[in-house]
DNA sequence: GTTAATGCAAATCTTTTGCATGCGG
DNA sequence: CCGCATGCAAAAGATTTGCATTAAC
């Protein structure tokens, strides 16, 4: 626990934030999240812990820590965006559209191919994302 | 141009949905478009033309039209909603993030790949959109 | 001490909805 | 005619912002 608070200050002074207990909080509420929280979902979550945040704050949070890098935002359809912590590996979720289930799948095959697709167009990648809305068969 | 609207009419009839002027005027406006407009940019593009729709009846119409599978809704992070004329062959997206252009994608190798691995996930497949930001090079 | 970050409340922006009216079938 | 579709205006939901205060460095 200590050691990865101090990790998430070392994070936040490295992208050049300061170190307030609203953005360690928030930080290690999004690294022990097994799900995809929104916004709401992380105030709340938080609140639980320490009242002492707003949900502006929350708001202004999670942009720089996206804008720094070590989040990333999620745009689902119609839906509030939600936030994972960078991922190490690139992977794109799959979305049970009865349950609402967000399951993470990745494929390095895919990857490479869409890289070398981009490429040829002339381009680079900053980011990607796939959405797919399955069902269970 | 007449066989067009009597399509769209053929269209809209065979979703179960009554043909009204709007109905059609948004159907057409969103054919002849070359980009992804929002909501908004087609209530412009229609207004141009015959001012007697409401912005509310675009987002409805929008709504039904997608329902009925005549169109798709694209969420891109942070912006209003998009649409297209449901495409014929499956594609992403790719957003230069320098000039907010959006072209096309398609990849029969990545759909392929995509495909077999939600299937030995125990899914199928129900819509799916890759959205890539990317720069030129 | 300076400056950036916060809390609060109000504002903004996109999208949805209630209700009376009008048009399509 | 009947019922769905529309226009208008108001509401709703998510996110942003102005401003005074507080905390980080």
């Amino acid at each position: 626990m200590r050691a990865q608070t101090t990790d998430f200050a070392q994070a936040l002074r490295k992208a050049g934030l300061r170190v307030t207990q609203q953005r360690v909080v928030l930080l290690s509420k999004l690294m022990e999240a097994v799900d995809h929280p929104t916004a709401e979902d992380l105030f709340a979550r938080i609140c639980a812990v320490d009242d002492s945040i707003s949900l502006a704050t929350v708001y202004r949070t999670l942009s720089a820590l996206e804008e720094a890098g070590l989040i990333r935002k999620l745009s689902f359809e119609s839906e509030p965006a939600r936030f994972e912590i960078t991922p190490t590996a690139e992977h794109d979720h799959l979305v049970d559209v009865d349950t609402g289930e967000v399951i993470e799948i990745a494929s390095e095959e895919i990857n490479r191919l869409r890289s070398e697709l981009v490429t040829r167009l002339g381009y680079e990648i900053v980011s990607h994302h796939a959405l797919i809305r399955a069902r269970k068969i």
